[in-house]
Order: C-alpha cells, then sequence, then structure tokens
DNA sequence: GTGTGATATCTTTTT
DNA sequence: GATATCACAC
C-alpha cells in the first residue's frame, strides 16, 4: 500500500490516510475523485478494517461497478467482494429484504419502477373517477416523488395544509386522497417504488432502535460519493448509521450537482461543516484530465454561478486546442457536421472510435445524430434512451417473472393477465379489479378464487381465468425447486410468450426474440454462476448454506438495474452517444456537445429561476470537463421538435465561455459579410439570418425546387405531389394550423387523407 | 373481445 | 416521429 499511496498526490494522500472521524473531500472535475474512494477503501482493508463493516453508497449501477472493479484490482476480489458496496437504492434494498417485515413487507417484495407507478397511479384515477387529464400520471407521481424525497408520509402530506393549498393552486386538490391511495396499493401489492426503498429505510431506522444500532455497528466505515447529490431521505439514513462511529467520508462537487429536478439538496454538501463540526475537509483541485484551455474554459463558465464552495481547480497538463463551435442551420447539417469532425479526427489524429463521445441534453437529440453516423459507416453506441430492461418485450417477460416470484404483484398481473392474448379482456379486467377493491385481495388472488369473488362470468372467461392463475401458481411452486434458469424458460414457453414473439417475422419482431434470447441468456449465466457465499447478517460470516440460484434471487439482482451496458467485446470501439447526465463520471478524449440553443439547453423549463438556470450551468460544465483533449460545441438555427420546425437561438452557454477559448468561428451561410464581428456577434448575428430565412420562406416560398409546400399554399384543386404516392389533386383541406388536413385524390394510390404537418406536399405548377 | 386506424400529446435530465 | 389512447368495425 504504501507504494500505493506513492501514486497519489498529497491532498489525495491525506483524504485516503485520514481513516478516522469525518470527512468532506470537494472533488473538482478530474481531480481523481474515484481514485480517491477506491484507494480508500483498499487503505481501510490494508488497515484491517474487516470488508463487512465498509458501506460505500454511489449514485449509479455504472459507478458502483467501476469502484467495485478498481477495489477488486488494488486488493484482489477476496476481500472487494465482501465490501457493501453499491447504488442508494440497491443498498437498501437488500437490507429491507431482510428488515421489510418489521415494516409488514415479505422478503420478496417487487420494486416498481416508473411505469409501473405510472399505470398504478391510472387506476386510481379511474377509481377515483378523477380526469388524467387534469391529474396527469407523471406530475402527479412526481408530487407524490418529492414528497416522499423529503420523508413526507401520506398521512402527512393530507394532513398539511400548506400542501393542501399547493395543490388547489396546482387544480389538483385530491392529489393527497391519490397519495394515500397509492400508499396501500403498493402496501397490498407487497410493492416499494424507488422512492420507497429510502422512505422505508427511514423509517426502519427511526421506528426500530434495535436495527439503527444493528447497522451502526455493522457498517463502521461509510463511504458516500457524489453527495451533492443526494436528497433528504438518503441525508438522513447516512446521518443516522454515521452518528455512532461518524467514520463518515463524503465526496462531492457542489459544481457537479445536477439533479436538483430529483430533489437533490445541494446544502447537504455545504452544510456537512456544520453537521460535523470537527469534520476535516480536503480540497482535490488539480484536474489530470483535461488541457489547459478545457479546465479554463470551464472555470470561467462555473464562475457564473452564485452558489458555490470556492475552489479553483487547475491543471499541469498541456495547453491543448481551442474549443471549437460549429453553427448549423438544421439538426440534419448539425448531425453531418458533427460526424464529419469525428471522421476528419479520426483521420488526422489517429484515433479509435470510443475517443469520441457525442453528448446531448435530450435523449431524443440522438436520432438525426445517428443518421449521419450511420451514413458515414462510423460505429456507435447509445446509452440510456431505450434501454434494455424498458423495451416491451422484456418487461412482459420480466412481468411473468414477478408474478411468479410475488404474486400480489398487481401491475405485472395487469400487464400478462391477457398477454399473449387469452380472451380475458377488458370487461372481465374491470370486474376482478372491482372485487379486489371490495374485498381488499390482490388481482391475483381474486382471480385465483374467481367463483368466489366475481359475479356475473360466464363459464368460459372462469375456465380461461382459472387456466391461467393455476398456471402462475404451478410457477410459483417450483420457485424454489428449480433453479432460476430452468424455470425461467418453462414460463417463456408454457406461457405461449415465446410462440406469440416467433410468430411475427418482421425485422423488429425478430429483435424481440433476440432480445429475449439475451433476458434468458442472462438468466443462464445467474443460474451458472458458482455459489456466492453469502455473508450471515449477524455476525458478517460467511455461510456456506446451500443457496440455489433461484428466480426470485435473479429478480432481485435485476430490479434495480436500469443500464444494460453488457460491456460486450465488439460494444467497445464506438462512438458513444449520451445525455450528459449520463456522462457524469466519465471520461474521453473528444467530446461533442450538441444542441447548444436557448430552450433546449438550457432547457425551456429551466428560464423561469436563476436556481435552474444555475443547474443547467453545471450541467454544462460537467458536459465540458468530460473532455481531455478537445471540446467541440454545435447548435442548429432550426431544428424539429415535437414534429414542427422551430428557430433557435444559440444558448447563452456560448457567449458565456470567454472569448479567448473558442476558435473564431467560420464563415458560414452569411455570405453579405455580416459574420459575426467576436463578443455577442454570435446573437445577433442569428437574429438576423432568423430573419433572413423569414423573408425567403414567405416572399420566394413554393417556388423553392424540391422544397416542402407551407401548409397554407395547399387549397382544393391544386395538383401536388407527394414523395410516396406521386402526383394528384387536391379534394378539400380543413383544419388550422398544426391540425391541418387535406383530402387528396392520386392517380397511382387513389384518395387520401393527410396531415400537412407529416405529408410534404409540393405544388405541381 | 379483438384488431385496426385515427388522434392527442408529447420531451428534460434517473434510481 | 413515436407512443398511448380512443373510436369503430368485425
Amino acid at each position: 500500500m504504501s507504494q500505493l499511496l506513492k501514486e497519489l498526490n498529497e491532498a489525495q494522500q491525506l483524504a485516503v490516510t485520514s481513516s478516522d472521524g469525518p470527512v468532506m473531500v470537494i472533488a473538482g472535475a478530474g481531480s481523481g475523485k474515484t481514485r480517491v474512494l477506491t484507494y480508500r477503501v483498499a487503505y481501510l482493508l490494508e488497515q484491517g478494517v474487516d470488508p463487512f463493516n465498509i458501506l460505500a453508497l454511489t449514485f449509479t449501477n455504472k459507478a458502483a461497478r467501476e469502484m467495485k472493479e478498481r477495489v477488486i484490482g488494488l486488493v484482489g476480489s477476496q476481500e472487494a467482494r465482501n465490501v457493501w458496496m453499491g447504488t442508494f437504492h440497491s443498498i437498501f434494498a437488500r437490507i429491507l429484504r431482510v428488515e421489510g417485515h418489521l415494516l409488514g413487507f415479505p422478503s420478496n417484495f417487487t420494486i416498481y419502477d416508473t411505469d409501473d407507478s405510472k399505470s398504478l397511479i391510472k387506476t386510481i384515477l379511474k377509481d377515483l373517477s378523477l380526469d388524467p387529464k387534469i391529474y396527469v400520471p407523471g406530475a402527479v407521481l412526481s408530487r407524490i416523488s418529492s414528497a416522499k424525497s423529503n420523508l413526507i408520509s401520506a398521512e402527512e402530506y393530507k394532513a398539511n395544509s400548506a400542501i393542501e393549498e399547493q395543490d388547489r393552486i396546482a387544480n389538483r386538490p385530491q392529489t393527497g386522497e391519490i397519495f394515500l391511495h397509492y400508499k396501500t396499493r403498493c402496501f397490498k401489492a407487497a410493492a416499494m417504488d424507488f422512492d420507497d426503498l429510502l422512505f422505508n429505510m427511514n423509517l426502519l431506522l427511526r421506528d426500530f432502535p434495535e436495527v439503527l444500532f444493528k447497522y451502526q455497528q455493522k457498517f463502521r466505515y461509510i463511504l458516500v460519493d457524489e453527495y451533492q447529490d443526494t436528497n433528504f431521505a438518503q441525508y438522513l439514513i447516512v446521518k443516522k448509521l454515521a452518528a455512532r462511529n461518524e467514520n463518515i467520508c463524503v465526496v462531492g462537487d457542489d459544481a457537479q450537482s445536477i439533479y436538483g429536478f430529483r430533489g437533490a439538496n445541494i446544502q447537504n454538501i455545504l452544510n456537512f461543516r456544520k453537521d460535523y463540526p470537527d469534520a476535516k475537509t480536503f480540497k482535490l483541485e488539480q484536474n489530470y484530465r483535461s488541457t489547459k484551455m478545457i479546465v479554463n474554459a470551464a472555470n470561467s463558465i462555473i464562475a457564473k454561478n452564485k452558489d458555490q464552495i470556492f475552489k479553483e481547480v487547475w491543471t499541469e497538463n498541456e495547453e491543448g486546442k481551442l474549443i471549437r463551435i460549429l453553427k448549423a442551420n438544421s439538426d440534419t447539417e448539425e448531425g453531418n457536421m458533427v460526424a464529419n469532425a469525428v471522421f476528419e479526427t479520426k483521420m488526422n489524429q489517429h484515433c479509435q472510435n470510443s475517443d469520441f463521445a457525442i453528448l446531448y441534453r435530450t435523449n431524443a437529440q440522438s436520432r438525426a445524430i445517428e443518421e449521419s453516423l450511420r451514413r458515414l459507416n462510423i460505429p456507435y453506441r447509445i446509452y440510456g434512451g431505450l434501454s434494455f430492461y424498458k423495451r416491451k418485450e422484456i418487461k412482459d417477460l420480466l412481468a411473468y417473472f414477478r408474478l411468479v416470484v410475488n404474486p400480489r404483484d398487481d401491475e405485472a398481473f395487469n400487464r400478462i393477465i391477457n398477454y399473449p392474448a387469452r380472451g380475458i379482456g377488458k370487461t372481465t379486467l374491470e370486474k376482478i379489479e372491482l372485487a379486489a377493491g371490495v374485498s381488499g385481495k390482490s388481482l391475483f388472488e381474486v382471480a385465483s378464487a374467481a367463483t368466489h369473488y366475481v359475479k356475473g362470468l360466464n363459464s368460459g372467461t372462469i375456465s380461461k381465468i382459472e387456466e391461467f392463475t393455476t398456471m402462475i401458481a404451478a410457477f410459483h411452486q417450483q420457485l424454489q425447486v428449480l433453479n432460476a434458469y430452468e424455470l425461467a424458460i418453462k414460463i417463456a414457453r408454457n406461457s405461449g410468450l415465446l410462440k406469440e414473439l416467433a410468430a411475427d417475422d418482421t425485422d423488429e419482431g425478430q429483435s424481440r426474440v433476440q432480445n429475449t434470447e439475451e433476458l434468458l441468456n442472462a438468466v443462464k449465466d445467474f443460474s451458472e454462476k458458482e455459489q456466492t457465499l453469502f455473508p450471515d447478517e449477524e455476525t458478517g460470516e460467511l455461510s456456506a448454506a446451500e443457496v440455489t440460484r433461484t428466480l426470485d434471487k435473479f429478480m432481485q439482482e435485476v430490479a434495480l438495474l436500469t443500464d444494460a451496458d453488457s460491456d460486450d467485446k465488439d460494444d467497445m470501439n464506438k462512438v458513444v452517444l449520451m445525455t450528459i447526465h449520463a456522462a457524469k463520471g466519465l471520461e474521453f478524449p473528444y467530446v461533442f456537445i450538441v444542441g447548444l440553443e436557448e430552450n433546449l439547453f438550457p432547457s425551456v423549463m429551466s428560464l423561469q429561476s436563476r436556481a435552474d438556470i444555475e443547474e443547467e450551468r453545471r450541467l454544462f460544465y460537467v458536459a465540458l470537463t468530460r473532455a481531455e483533449k478537445q471540446v467541440i460545441l454545435s447548435y442548429a438555427e432550426t431544428r424539429y421538435r415535437w414534429g414542427n420546425m422551430t428557430m433557435n437561438e444559440p444558448s447563452r452557454f456560448l457567449d458565456e465561455i470567454e472569448e479567448s477559448f473558442i476558435e473564431k468561428p467560420a464563415r458560414k451561410i452569411s455570405s453579405s459579410g455580416l459574420t459575426g464581428k467576436s463578443g455577442d456577434g454570435l446573437r445577433k448575428e442569428s437574429v438576423f439570418i432568423k430573419k433572413q430565412l423569414k423573408k425567403i420562406s414567405t416572399a420566394e416560398g413554393p417556388a423553392v425546387q424540391g422544397a416542402e409546400t407551407p401548409p397554407e399554399l395547399i387549397q382544393p384543386g391544386v395538383e401536388v405531389e407527394h414523395e410516396r404516392f406521386g402526383k394528384g389533386k387536391v379534394l378539400s383541406v380543413e383544419g388550422s394550423g398544426p391540425n391541418m388536413k387535406a383530402t387528396v385524390f392520386f392517380a397511382a394510390v387513389g384518395q387520401k387523407q393527410l396531415l400537412l404537418k407529416f405529408a410534404k406536399l409540393r405544388l405541381v405548377n
């Protein structure tokens, strides 16, 4: 270890070796934060601390995995595997599986994801006869979620007049009622959502002193990564667990706090020294990742924020290249410019595809970029977006697993009761729902004794329901008999799911089959993994108890996985596309940040308050500091958003970068000699171009060859041409604005109704 | 009860 | 342009 300590600078060494007492490490971007955390764990182990006494909490699975791997690299897997290292959610889920019975939860409780939660809220709205247009499920859920993040229970929420007032103003006075129902329903279904994992963990520590004591004893050393992103619920759990030994080390960077929308409270890190007056604070300010250019440009940005802990990030790295700004006139062109730049850089600098990352504010932006990369045959890989576990076919199969593991899981029941179609439709389901509400039983329970609970079913329907419930019950009985894979494959076959998927021989259908197979393979891997020794919770001792790798164990592991970054070998050398949020903690030689436009980045949603704008700015800071060698920024003056073309001004963040770090914009588009002079020229120039564009579209309009005709010019009687349907004559036009439609008679295909927004019609002479 | 097509709404960001 | 929901025909 003494050898290893040499690999650290002075501040890092101190942060690693101050093992006892509270420690806060303020780690600037690229200053070796993960390194400090991993070395600290290794150091503790070397000092003779038992791995079972160490708890290391991270935010993402990715971060947890990386930390684990690095610790293994330092001390070997023998020691490292027994350290409790994982995300807040996964660690607390693990504890709740053991202790949850105290709160009335079985150990096989289900974890609801956001979709489950939303669909549950929809059901509740139906029960309460509330309008889902007013009580938008997503909005209601986020209200409930932020209450729970702040440890406000459903009962407290309902009783709180200030909250009630807010909900009344928001025109959703019944939110408290929904919250109560939601809570009750989850409990009945033996389910917890993401926030419940934190909320219930707090209940456990608050109401059961012996449990608190036990885990205080156990976790003698606690480390928290990304402390600036903790919400109140997380903060309090950590505080309670650490209260006894106060061997707590938090690492974070207030400048990189980007999860405020999820309830993260930047004050948690700003107040650390108030919570622990004798805390030692270390600042890591030397950046080892990026060039001087990047570090300084990023500093010039973050300096605009008011709320922050003072620090000065610096680097000894080379000067580096100026930041480039690419200006495109459309999102398509932006994609092309970025793809071309990747291509050229690859040629000139002889680097790998994996040296490039393209970062954006919203997932929706990936499409244009993808198309351009494909055109140039540049392999890429997308993180997030529609991740593996969010795909329909995967969720379907998992829903079967879920119901088999926990028959009370109503959301799983709803999902699969009639998929594949087995003649149990809406009306039948409503009857079951109703009976379940009356009897207080779960849907599955009611369905299992349908004749007893549900009135007015015909015999055909009853036998269909019975067939389904006996099938699930049979699977359930084999849960502890078969290993995970044996049971999983049985479920996939006997349920008819595989047959259903195989019947679809389109490309998409085939890929669904492949995805399902991939999931089954993952179950297989899990089943065949060497028997891990499970530690005894009381003593931390490894017991060699026979643990079959059963399906419920698999579901516990898989429940909190969201990204399927299965680190495939053939996935390695690819350009990476992801949101900036997803990029946190990662680094790449070349980083593109695209879509730097007002209303996109910073997002429209953030323009209201200073605090939100500051969060967007921190997000930009995070994006910039992912880069090692060079940053390329881009924006498009027009972009398709929700089906419509929109005009955009360049982002204010472009103006905020000190000019001396920016390569002078290449002359483009405007031939009139009005290209940006300097300083705020960017903004002015774009206004000018906007005017020009407007002029062109109204004055010359339809004369532009090959271009789409503005909908206003489509009138009854005129001849038009459609991309696919060919020439035709407009019969009638109705509606206005984005809803304008036309009835057209095409020579080739006959009469069609077209939504002009999409139809791309052209006038023919 | 099922399947098809029109239609409304949608977009932050994640465990 | 995609996806959840709705209306309508079988």
